[in-house]
DNA sequence: AACGCCTCCAACCGCAGGATG
DNA sequence: CCATCCTGCGGTTGGAGGCGT
């Protein structure tokens, strides 16, 4: 009964592209109620959309610190880097990647990168423009399912928290005063990295790169360089192959 | 100019999982 | 437990616009 009037509410629901004007009561609505309860936002709103067709439109589009347009070569290096080590996990990628959707990840992927790697002719020959990428490169290609699997494991145990507000980010000059004490803890336990996640702010890899992608997990620090993600998958996965701490 | 094909991306769909009563 | 609701995710689709003929 219930379902039946939900699903001629959803019927009746408009669909198709959103106009300049509901996007301005969506926003105006989310400001004023916060986001959740999309259902709810629907009725409420006076938009005759769905509730998943409210959240999308917000979380895609309408949601503030969302980067749009090209993808830097940064962002899309990072990209295969993470769906050669994720496959699919659009959501976690786009994770990686402040301010971009896991829709515009994926769409990307398929539009852009997806191809362009078949025209290069293999998926393994992804040109790496670094040292840590031919690693990457070379441990793929020795992948084994218990590897995957126990990756996934961590990736899933890890989630990253998507959209860091600008508070939650370390200030560069920060990081630059911290630099030396922060470049030991990629060689020190995992002691330090609590302490550093314990004090609230979370942790930076200092270096050279002009990497901007920003990683943020609930229970561990974030990273701000491309490869220093790498750096840390590297020591996870060590302790997570070999049953103990990184020392 | 008109047509058809192709590309890209916004939006939709179905499913899974968590929360709640 | 079980049912229901809500949210999030990945796969897929549809349409607008670009491009070639």
């Amino acid at each position: 009964m219930e379902d039946n009037k939900r699903e001629k509410n959803n019927n009746q629901a408009k669909r198709g592209l959103w106009k300049p004007e509901e996007d301005l009561i969506l926003k105006n609505y989310v400001e004023t109620h916060g986001e959740g309860n999309w259902a709810a936002v629907s009725e409420n709103s006076g938009l005759m959309r769905g509730g998943k067709s409210c959240r999308l439109r917000w979380k895609n589009y309408l949601r503030p610190n969302i980067k749009r347009g090209c993808m830097s070569q940064e962002e899309e290096d990072l990209i295969i880097r993470m769906h050669k080590l994720l496959g699919n996990r659009w959501s976690l990628i786009a994770g990686r990647l402040p301010g971009r959707t896991d829709n515009e990840v994926k769409n990307y992927w398929n539009t852009h990168l997806n191809k362009k790697l078949c025209r290069s002719g293999k998926r393994k020959g992804i040109e790496f423009d670094d040292e840590s990428g031919r690693q990457e490169q070379e441990q793929g290609e020795n992948d084994d399912d218990e590897y995957n699997k126990k990756l996934r494991q961590f990736c899933d145990s890890h989630q990253p928290i998507c959209n860091a507000t600008e508070d939650q980010l370390l200030d560069i000059n920060e990081v630059e005063e911290n630099k030396e004490k922060i470049m030991r803890y990629s060689t020190s336990d995992h002691s330090s990295w609590k302490y550093e996640m314990e004090r609230g702010g979370g942790m930076v890899f200092p270096g050279d790169y002009n990497h901007d992608a920003t990683f943020v997990f609930d229970d561990e620090p974030f990273v701000t360089y491309l490869d220093s993600f790498l750096l840390f998958e590297a020591l996870e996965m060590q302790s997570i192959m070999h049953g103990h701490s990184t020392t």
